[in-house]
DNA sequence: CGGTATCCGCCGGGATACTG
DNA sequence: CAGTATCCCGGCGGATACCG
């Protein structure tokens, strides 16, 4: 969800575009996903009628209040990302091994 | 998560007031998300071995990089929930209706 | 007080197949 | 392409009981 608003800061995109832009997310939960960020009025869904069917999906201005918190906690997980694993597997190290009597 | 973070943005806290300060969470999901949280490297876990026993819990200066989008993120949340109340309630309005052929 | 252990219901979310 | 409809399983998290 943070990743769906973060491929949205800054242009309108498409169903696919987005299904593409996210490794290892089902369709399903694209579509789930934006539902609800639609119901909460925080992006618009627009149904061009032609064929083939083309679907935009927009932030509105309250989504983009959003924005800035959203795009900085994205930020904040990349870059921190290993610090944390590193962390992880050293509490696991100094846990785990109690396996033994 | 983001609420046992934000009790501890400012100072070192207990495990009770810590479950005190949430609402409608059970023990076992403090503790647990505090085991997460402290294996991430974002707070620390001091046991004193006194009695009554009491257990510090504080932001590790890691965990502190991620106070300012956390509490952003809060207050956000708290200052436009009415706003996305409303838009469901718009939302639910327009299509639950159509249960009737 | 500050946990850990166990049981268990619920639903988040993937896989798949079908519509317009 | 952009969905909706089903099936189905893993694990999140509550309730409860017991330890140091």
């Amino acid at each position: 969800m943070i990743l769906l608003i973060g491929q949205l800061q800054d242009r309108t995109r498409h169903f696919g575009g987005l299904h593409r832009g996210i490794r290892g997310i089902s369709q399903r939960m694209v579509t789930l996903t934006l539902r609800q960020l639609e119901r909460d009025g925080l992006l618009t869904h627009t149904v061009h009628p032609n064929f083939p069917p083309r679907v935009d999906y927009e932030l509105t201005p309250f989504g983009s209040t959003l924005l800035d918190t959203m795009v900085a906690l994205g930020e904040w997980t990349t870059t921190h990302r290993q610090e944390i694993n590193n962390s992880r597997h050293c509490y696991d190290a100094t846990r785990s091994p109690r396996t033994q009597p």
